[in-house]
DNA sequence: CTGTTAGCGCCTTCAG
DNA sequence: CTGAAGGCGCTAACAG
């Protein structure tokens, strides 16, 4: 059995008291600030503080300062693939700044404002990134109304809040380009939800570039899915369904293409023999599908890692752009398996 | 262009200034707490702070109360399948209780003692769940002197550091002796590094079943590899290169089995015609995979529930045990289409 | 180079 | 039922 340590905290004053001197002098002493003390005393405080184990007390500190040195980061679904990448970039872009960075859970309806309150508004943190699909523009005014400390991670909203986004239009263009490279001209696109700005994005990119390269695109080759590999799974039996389903497949996610993969599978359509798919972002695990998926890798960690240090500039009073794009590096293919040409296709013929 | 709105926060002072009471008299009534309130008062007040968009201070909050009504939990690796599991878990019974719950990644060695010391001693919260692998035995005893607000999950730590675990052994087991009832002799352990507490659990359920059963473990048999695809990608490949190769492996971990599947494909051998696979944990990708994985469930959302609530007592000074396993609900095995009897097996024959 | 003096915003006795 | 007073632990002028 443990029972709680209930030690009392050691704090400047207990440190002051044992070095015999006043409060604050250790203050700037440990804090590094005004060098202009006696190396003599310095080193007695240092030595002596350590002796007691002394920890400055974060939320006295925070009182005085009204500023916490912590970052807040809202995620709508950590189980999906894509988020780790963010997150890696906004912890690694914070922790240059001397912030801490703290993930928040979003993934029930409703949270997004509540962790805005609880976060921002009580003051744990300094700021917030809002990755959460969950921010309506009533939302995203409020916040900005009440704070202009947030600023939102690929999602383009009506609200003059800061907001910064990847090229999702130029990365799904890219796989649908591939596809159309190669021969395909029965291309079809499992996309997301259909109010979603993302999604959408997404699917312009796939217009965009049957449309440059002179192809119909035919509705039926649409479908508004979701993100996940159930959505994929149902998408693509649809497809197969069709009089004259496609040849090549653009997933919106990762996810959506696994499912869509076994959708195959289940139908005989053998990948990339029978029907040709990209898949919108990477991750390791592509590499270990039957076959493994060609995708298009997107700057995740670059837009955790801007977004952050955007936010630290707003919390510095500098002024921002409300919205900007990450551009470097730009999206990219990931050549693997899942493309060939089309079998009975204009090239192949 | 966003420029930072730098509003004034407004106080219980400039609440109770406009409502014409003592600010003593706002927090009470604003807190809910000491119900001698005239109505009249108890009225003017929460509307009056209602106009002034009155949010209180957590810092100041906690520097009198010292408590930040904020856990954290440390998460090793989040792009991993599980975690998100557990975290859902600690969110619910961290609100449950009025707390919140923020995640700190310590993806980097070395981060684990670093975030206890920024989120504990440093007061940010109240108490810290530790996933991370990388807790030393010393880094667990200093924890414990210095803090007693820590508990560690999925880990037996030699200190009397409280921990909760998960029955890894029963769950590998389950696995196992799903792959001996249909058939399988030369069963094959994928198993994570060989020094980690939590891999040998798992291997020891692998062995348990294999003993149970009287049938032999060659060591040839086990693989240390790690829990990643690439891990079990290699570790599969070696298996196949074995003289006698198995007919059925169980894996450490979902990607891990991913990965060993990956193996088979370019190896050319059937899922399950020619091997059987199980892997340990499960996720929705399972059975969208070719073929469907048969996994084994864990009960990972009640460990990290059950960890939060375990923390709490700890917090509230109610002495909890040093070590305790999660056994509600147990491992359970999910059936998908990984398994079959092996192709010229004793029951086979 | 170091000490003195005021708070930061809130909670909590204790009086009245 | 409500006000007055003090303090949580630390920082930030301002004196000396």
């Amino acid at each position: 059995m443990t029972t709680p340590g209930a030690r009392a905290r050691v704090t400047l004053l207990d440190v002051a008291a044992a070095a015999e001197v006043d409060p604050s002098t250790v203050s700037r002493v440990l804090r590094g600030v005004n060098q202009r003390v006696s190396d003599d005393t310095r080193e007695r405080i240092v030595r002596v503080a350590a002796e007691l184990g002394y920890v400055a007390n974060a939320n006295a500190r925070s009182l005085v300062s009204s500023e916490t040195m912590t970052l807040g980061l809202l995620i709508p679904n950590l189980a999906s693939f894509v988020y780790s990448d963010v997150i890696r970039g906004a912890v690694t872009a914070a922790r240059e700044a001397g912030y801490i960075l703290v993930v928040v859970d979003a993934s029930e309806i409703g949270t997004t404002s509540d962790a805005f309150h609880r976060m921002v508004l009580e003051g744990r943190v300094d700021g917030l990134l809002i990755a959460s699909g969950t921010v309506t523009d009533t939302l995203a005014e409020e916040m900005l109304r009440q704070s202009g400390r947030c600023i939102i991670l690929n999602r383009l909203i009506e609200s003059s809040q800061p907001s910064i986004i990847e090229d999702d239009e130029a990365g799904m263009r890219l796989g649908v380009e591939e596809l159309i490279r190669v021969g395909h001209t029965r291309i079809a696109c499992l996309a997301g939800p259909e109010d979603v700005d993302t999604s959408r994005r997404r699917l312009a990119g796939y217009r965009g570039a049957m449309t440059a390269a002179g192809m119909p695109v035919p509705e039926d080759y649409i479908v508004y899915a979701g993100y996940e590999e159930s959505d994929g799974y149902t998408g693509m039996t649809h497809l197969l369904e069709l009089q004259e389903p496609p040849t090549g497949v653009a997933a919106v996610s990762l996810a959506s293409a696994i499912g869509a993969l076994a959708a195959c599978t289940s139908a005989g359509i053998r990948v990339p023999d029978d029907l040709s798919m990209v898949a919108f972002h990477d991750a390791p695990i592509a590499g270990f599908l039957a076959p493994p998926l060609t995708t298009v890798s997107m700057p995740l960690f670059e837009l955790g890692q801007q977004a952050t240090q955007l936010l630290i500039k707003l919390l510095k009073g500098e002024s921002i752009p409300t919205t900007s794009k990450v551009t470097e590096p730009s999206p990219s293919l990931v050549v693997r398996e899942s493309i060939a040409a089309p079998r009975s296709g204009p090239l192949a013929v």
